[in-house]
DNA sequence: AAGAATTTTGACCAGTTGGAAAAATGTTAG
DNA sequence: CTAACATTTTTCCAACTGGTCAAAATTCTT
C-alpha cells in the first residue's frame, strides 16, 4: 500500500485531507503537499481580493464570510472549500501584506545619501498609500484592534528592520548630515503621516473639498511633507 | 385633556415615548422632553463608557450589545431601555467625541505667535493621545469605515474649523513668521503623528521596546514632533 | 470515453445577533 | 400609603453567523 497520497474512496475526505496536507507538510514531512491547480490559484487570489475588501472596511470581526463569498462572485461553501476557516483568509491576507508594506523602509540604503533617501522612503510610503489603500486599511484596522493576529510579527521582525535602520540614521546623524534626532521617532513620524492619506482618505478629501480633493492631493502631500521633514516650518529668512 | 405627557396605561408604551419624545422635541415642538432622572444619567453614562471601550476595539459592525452590555454590568435588554438602538449609542458617543476632539484646534489663536500656538496645539493633540486613546480609536475606526454615521459633520462642522485656522496658518505665513507651505496638510500631518501613539500604539510599544516603549514615550515623543515641525530634518550646520 | 479527482451546490445546524413584549420589581410625589 | 411612573428581568424571536456534509456537477488524466 503507497502511504503517499492517501487516496480515499470519498472524494469530500479526500479534498479536505489535501488542505490539512498543506498545512501539516512542514511538521509531517511525509505526504507530499501536492502543487495547487491552476482553479485553486485563481480562486484563492479571487477570494483574497474580495476578502481585502471586505475586512479593510469592517475589520475580521465586522467582516463575514458570506459578504466575502459575496464580494467574491461564489457561495459561502464553495468559499471555505478553499480556506476552511475565516481566520486563515485574514492570515494569509496580512503576513502577505506585511512583507509588501515593509519594502519601502526594507529599501532605505545605509550608503546613499539620506536626503535622497529619505524623501524617496517617504515618496513609495505615499505611493502606496495611493495605490494600495485597502491594504493600509487592514493594517491599520488589526493596530487598532490591539494586533491580536500579528503580535508576534510586529514584535520580531518589523522591530528588527526598525532597529536596523533606526541604526542607520543614527549614523547619518553621527556624522552631521542630518539633525540629531529620535530615529525611531522620526520613522514612526513618515509612517504616520503618509499612512494618513490612506486610512483617512474620506477626512482628507471631505476638508479638501472638492477643488483640492481630487487626485492632486497626493502631489501636494509630497511636496508638503518634503518640506516639512526637510526644513520644518522655520521660515526661510530664519533658516 | 392634557395633550402634553401623553400618558398611556401601558407602562412600557410610555417610557418607550419618553425615549421618541426626546428625541422629536426638536421636530414636534409639543411634548416636552421630560428631563433626565438620577438613574437615567448615571446608566448612559456608564453604558457610554463600556460603549467606548467595546466599539473602539472592534468597530462598529464588530461590536456587539451583548459585548457593551456585560461590560456595562447589565442586562442586554436593561441597555437597549436606555438606548433603544446599537446605532444610538454610537452616534452619542461619536457626536460628543469631535466636540472635544476638535477642542485643542479651536483654541489655536489668530492673536497668538505662531510658534507657540502650534508647539502647544501639537502638545495638546498628543495629551489626547495619551489620555484619551478609545477616543482616538473610535474616530479612527469610524474613518477607515469610511466614516458612513459622521461624513455630514465632517464635512460641515470639521471643514469649516480647518478652513478658518488654514486662514490663520496663511496669514503668519503672509506675514514671513512662519514657513509658507500647504496649511492642509500641516494640519493633517500634524493630527496623523499625535493620533499615530493611540491609534498604532501596540506597534509604538512593541518597536521601542521594554526599555524605552513605557510612558516616556509620550514625552519622546514630544520632543521629537516640535522638532520636526519647527526645523525638519537639516542640520544645525546648515541651518 | 471512462474513471478518478476536483469543484460546486443545496440542505442543514448550533450558536449568536439585534431587538420586542410583557411581566415583575423599584422608586417617588402627593 | 399608594398610585403613577421608572427600571429591571424573563421570555421569546427572526435573521444572521461560522461552519459541516453529502451529493451533484465539472474537470482532468489516460
Amino acid at each position: 500500500m503507497p502511504p503517499i497520497k492517501l487516496k480515499s474512496s470519498v472524494p469530500t475526505a479526500a479534498a479536505k485531507r489535501q488542505h490539512k496536507a498543506a498545512a501539516k507538510a512542514a511538521t509531517q514531512a511525509k505526504e507530499k503537499p501536492r502543487p495547487l491547480t491552476r482553479i485553486q490559484r485563481e480562486k484563492q487570489d479571487i477570494i483574497l481580493e474580495a476578502a481585502l475588501d471586505v475586512f479593510s472596511l469592517h475589520g475580521f470581526r465586522g467582516a463575514t464570510i458570506d459578504q466575502i463569498a459575496e464580494v467574491a462572485g461564489m457561495s459561502k461553501p464553495n468559499l471555505l472549500y478553499y480556506f476552511p476557516r475565516k481566520e486563515e483568509i485574514h492570515r494569509r491576507l496580512i503576513s502577505e501584506l506585511l512583507v509588501t508594506w515593509l519594502a519601502p523602509l526594507r529599501e532605505m540604503d545605509a550608503d546613499g545619501d539620506p536626503f535622497p533617501e529619505i524623501r524617496s522612503y517617504i515618496r513609495r510610503k505615499l505611493e502606496m498609500a495611493r495605490d494600495f489603500p485597502r491594504e493600509s486599511r487592514l493594517f491599520a484596522n488589526e493596530m487598532l484592534q490591539g494586533a491580536p493576529r500579528i503580535i508576534e510579527m510586529i514584535e520580531v521582525d518589523l522591530k528588527n528592520l526598525v532597529d536596523e535602520k533606526a541604526a542607520v540614521l543614527t549614523t547619518w546623524m553621527d556624522q552631521g548630515r542630518i539633525a540629531r534626532t529620535d530615529p525611531y521617532h522620526l520613522i514612526f513620524s513618515i509612517w504616520a503621516t503618509t499612512q494618513h492619506y490612506a486610512d483617512f482618505d474620506v477626512q482628507v478629501r471631505a476638508v479638501l473639498g472638492p477643488s483640492r480633493g481630487g487626485e492632486g492631493r497626493f502631489e501636494d502631500a509630497a511636496r508638503y511633507l518634503e518640506q516639512l521633514f526637510l526644513y520644518g516650518l522655520t521660515p526661510r529668512s530664519k533658516r
